[in-house]
DNA sequence: CTACATGCAAAGCATTTGCATAGCC
DNA sequence: GGCTATGCAAATGCTTTGCATGTAG
């Protein structure tokens, strides 16, 4: 999402655009491809903005995400993790290293027929699929070929 | 997923089938439908077996969703939740009583396709509509008509 | 027998909270 | 100006860990 559209959304929903949240949306925005932590947004942001605090970087993706302006994946074991692409799509999350890729597919559900069926009413959706990713698997790969059994 | 069958899997994992996991296998698999906490199976299996701790559940939770014999769904702000559903579906999640629901479909999505275009290898999946339940979209609907403008 | 499981208590750690202050609208 | 957002430090609470002991295979 660009950065434009999430301020305009803060408008909308009658937030305020404080410092620390420009340079929250702008660090979000650059390393959503890496659907970045709470800490390292943290990182990223102090680097532009001395005056912050971690709490206030929780606070802000805590309303943010409350208010559908961005999106918050939750991990047992590990930190939370945020993402600014709010399209429908699945999160490829690797077991290894972590790493999380998009891929976009046409969601053959239909949210209409749910509701219909089951009497929920859906305002959010978290599609993940976990395994390995390309680098890691050749990592394994390899490890297989060259590690003796103990 | 039947009783017998979690433990004809252990056997082939080679994990042991100790009364305490006897215990937990037997509450896991009765209170599937409400998808419990680790807490809740503990609070309950402590009345067929006195001699467990939660530290054990844990254990055995997390080696059992490790081997791919239960799934581990994790939320932020929120308990684990434990299911021994093993059949793809999509799990309703209440926001406001926390409730979960099966949703049975045939998931259109391609793994194989996926794993083609991405390099992912696929072992795990997750899909979750968040939103409210039949219950709380009344109760919602009538706290609206009750409640006056503060 | 022996490797894996358990119990207990203590630690870990991401996230939240309480409250005084600051700053958008 | 009023109400929301921020900063700081301390608390929270689920989950994990270390280690001695128990026990299934």
């Amino acid at each position: 999402m660009m950065k434009t559209a999430i301020i305009k959304k803060l408008r909308e929903k009658g937030l305020k655009l404080t410092s620390q949240r420009r340079v929250i949306i702008d660090v979000l925005v650059d390393k959503t491809p890496v659907h970045p932590s709470a800490a390292l947004i943290y990182r990223e942001a102090r680097k532009k903005a001395k005056r912050l605090s971690l709490s206030t970087v929780y606070a802000t993706l805590n309303e943010f995400s409350r208010q559908g302006i961005i999106k918050m994946l939750e991990f047992d074991q590990a930190e939370n993790r945020y993402e600014a692409n709010m399209t429908e799509h699945i999160n490829l999350v690797c077991k290894n290293c972590n790493k999380i890729l998009d891929y976009k597919v046409p969601i053959a559900i239909d949210q209409r027929k749910v509701a219909k069926k089951t009497g929920f009413s859906i305002t959010d959706t978290r599609l993940e699929y976990y395994g390995l990713c390309r680098e890691c698997r050749k990592e394994k790969k390899a490890w297989s070929n060259k590690v003796a059994i103990p």
